[in-house]
DNA sequence: TTGTAATTGATAATGATTATCATTTGCAAT
DNA sequence: ATTGCAAATGATAATCATTATCAATTACAA
């Protein structure tokens, strides 16, 4: 089983693109987080290792990052693209908190696979899916309450 | 079974707004096009029959249209919001063909009902959800086979 | 008719993302 | 090492859908 870093050295050297401190770097911060975070975040963070870092290059670090499959965009509707990490992390949607915001991975097999049969049933070929599911968590709904 | 004017109509009236010819005239493009369609569209539309119109009244008045409960916001992910009737329409989730962007309305009543199932396996109250199917059509996959 | 708050259209602003471009850098051949 | 050059970077401008602003207009109730 190969490392991310192995998978993203490989992607770079397949399409003839150069390993760079810069590269690296922001692949090390994506990696360090397990959380679903925006390009404007990991700025921040890798800006404090090198300052000089342009914000340009998190946006085309993190498109290479998905390019080569070790992330995947999610857009929870609020105008902002997150990522999260997507190699040896088998596949999940989301459930969302209208309240807090608060997110939960969830996988149901059966809606997996109703997915799939629906669209066959109208001659498409599944290649991809997004499911979000909104609502109020508990702590929110008790919150509510008063 | 009251008509989409008159619910349009009560809701003004209930948020003490104006019925205005503009908004009539924007409700009334809006209801005569059954497909999915965004601000721009509209606004062309709008435009033929009141060239002094302006484009903010129209994503104005869109949010109106939202806010009574005459239409939804559905977002293909190309960064255009679109709007759909969604008085006296059932509720359905979206197939998209991935090389043509023809869209397909489906409805699966166990997906329906294993979300909730979902959501609240995690103490969720489920209020929403957005489900796109993103695939290949037949037509499209023949084309590519050459 | 008049007062006034809502509405409008033009226009500027916003904010995430992308494009541009001069400068710098990695790397392979000399 | 030196050179040559394509790739990469960072600063900055551009994009583009959507919102905010604001002066002028309009609806409506008194
Ligand atoms: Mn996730
Ligand atoms: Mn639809
Ligand atoms: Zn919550
Ligand atoms: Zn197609």
């Amino acid at each position: 089983m190969k490392s991310e870093r192995e998978i993203f050295d490989n992607y770079l050297i397949k399409k003839n693109l150069r390993e760079t401190p810069q590269r690296v770097m922001i692949l090390d911060a994506f990696l360090k987080r397990e959380e679903h975070i925006t390009a404007e975040q990991l700025y921040d963070i890798v800006k404090k290792r090198d300052p000089s870092i342009g914000q340009a290059t998190v946006y085309r670090v993190l498109r290479l990052i998905v390019e080569a499959g070790l992330a995947l965009e999610v857009d929870f509707g609020d105008g902002v693209m997150r990522y999260e990490h997507c190699y040896n992390h088998p596949h999940h949607d989301h459930l969302v908190c209208k309240g807090c915001g608060k997110t939960v991975e969830v996988m149901d097999s059966v809606i997996e696979e109703l997915q799939k049969r629906v669209a066959e049933s109208f001659d498409f070929e599944l290649m991809d899916h997004e499911m979000y599911l909104y609502g109020n968590c508990g702590d929110c709904r008790k919150k509510s309450r008063g």
